[in-house]
DNA sequence: GTCTATAGAGGGATAGAC
DNA sequence: GTCTATCCCTCTATAGAC
């Protein structure tokens, strides 16, 4: 990877990070890096593929910055408060504003699209996992669908990213209350074998009333 | 409101939604609206304050018609069906996936961030109203900001209307996962007074833990 | 109000010198 | 690998005929 390569990329994601999709082109990437427009061509090919390289990059990197902090959650309220601390960090040196600009670009762009599917399922199995963790043997398991709600944590992320653009204190009022509803979760862990009955028993309604994918092992 | 005016913003619209703001333009609007490229000019002073006008017209549309919808939900999964609902019928045919592009925009475009937060607080104003209506006695009420909670659930499902564009399923998914989570809440709202204690106490304990902004009458 | 034509800026991409 | 120069395209926006 030679040293230019990695300016370009650097420029390509403090271009989309700052100035957002729409004011990210081979001239504006090439002055943040300070390299010749034409770099990006012999490099990267063409300007799509330079975005999508860095925002491979980036969240390889973003990612394995926060896996031991996933590593070491411990109840569903640290993990929202990663969620916040993320949100911090990230809005300002970070990969999720990168991210949340490329899958809104993604929308009619096939390239994008993929690169933004498999840098939001990196994202993804981090949270899985956590949750894979921190749910066994909590009477609330059965009404959690593991990957749905993973993946709806990971949308839900990217759609406060793109809320704080436009209004920065409803971000943080709704990360906030996201962290505040891990209460029931606790509640719900709190009054254990009476919770686990009643949720199981909810459950079976809830599914009988809408089929649909069932936890693997289900009849 | 001229024919001519109208089209434009039904092409704009239209545009947006099956094409994404980057391949949104002058031409190609006036193309979906068989308009004349210059009329754009004539109405609306720019592109972008068209986009700003279709955006504002469209989100006033659905949000009324959704509107006795929200009035009719009386439980929190029943909310959750509606986003589902919403989903299916605004992908196709929406407002949300145009919203989804303006916020996305947003970033570095001050006009756009208006028209976002205009727009989006419009949804937020019915979310807000119909949590207050189901939570009112609930257990549960003190676990939830209800205010934060409205715009953490805007932004949740503009952040899985994007996802959608890169992984439909994976939106289903997420989407399914979440409505099951109300199993929660209607689980603590059946233990009634033992809940309501738990969520209480707990909530204190919370709130000792981050201080934040509380709900009015908190000391 | 609507059309054509066009100015003028900025975009992607390439050729060819070094 | 890097740089300059340039082609050709699309874009916004306007001028002016109808």
């Amino acid at each position: 990877m030679t040293e230019t390569r990695q300016r370009l990329i650097d420029g390509a994601l403090e271009t989309l990070r700052d100035k957002g999709m729409a004011a990210t082109s081979a001239r504006t990437i090439a002055a943040a890096a300070s390299a010749n427009q034409g770099l990006i061509f012999y490099h990267f090919g063409s300007v799509d593929q330079l975005i999508i390289e860095a925002c491979r990059v980036s969240t390889e990197q973003r990612v394995q910055h926060y896996r031991q902090r996933f590593a070491a959650v411990g109840s569903l309220r640290e993990l929202l408060g990663i969620g916040r601390e993320l949100h911090a960090t990230e809005l300002a040196a970070g990969n999720v504003t990168v991210l949340a600009q490329v899958v809104a670009g993604a929308q009619q762009n096939e390239a994008f699209a993929a690169a933004g599917r498999e840098a939001i399922e990196q994202w993804i199995a981090e949270i899985e996992r956590v949750l894979r963790r921190l749910l066994r043997g909590s009477p609330i398991a059965p009404a959690v669908d593991q990957p749905g709600l993973a993946r709806g944590i990971a949308a839900a992320f990217i759609g406060i990213e793109l809320y704080d653009g436009v209004d920065a204190g409803g971000a943080q009022a709704a990360l906030a209350a996201l962290e505040q509803l891990s209460v029931l979760a606790e509640v719900l862990d709190d009054l254990g074998p009476v919770a686990r009955r009643a949720v199981r028993s909810r459950v079976r309604k809830a599914q009988a009333r809408t089929p649909g994918p069932r936890p693997a092992g289900a009849p």
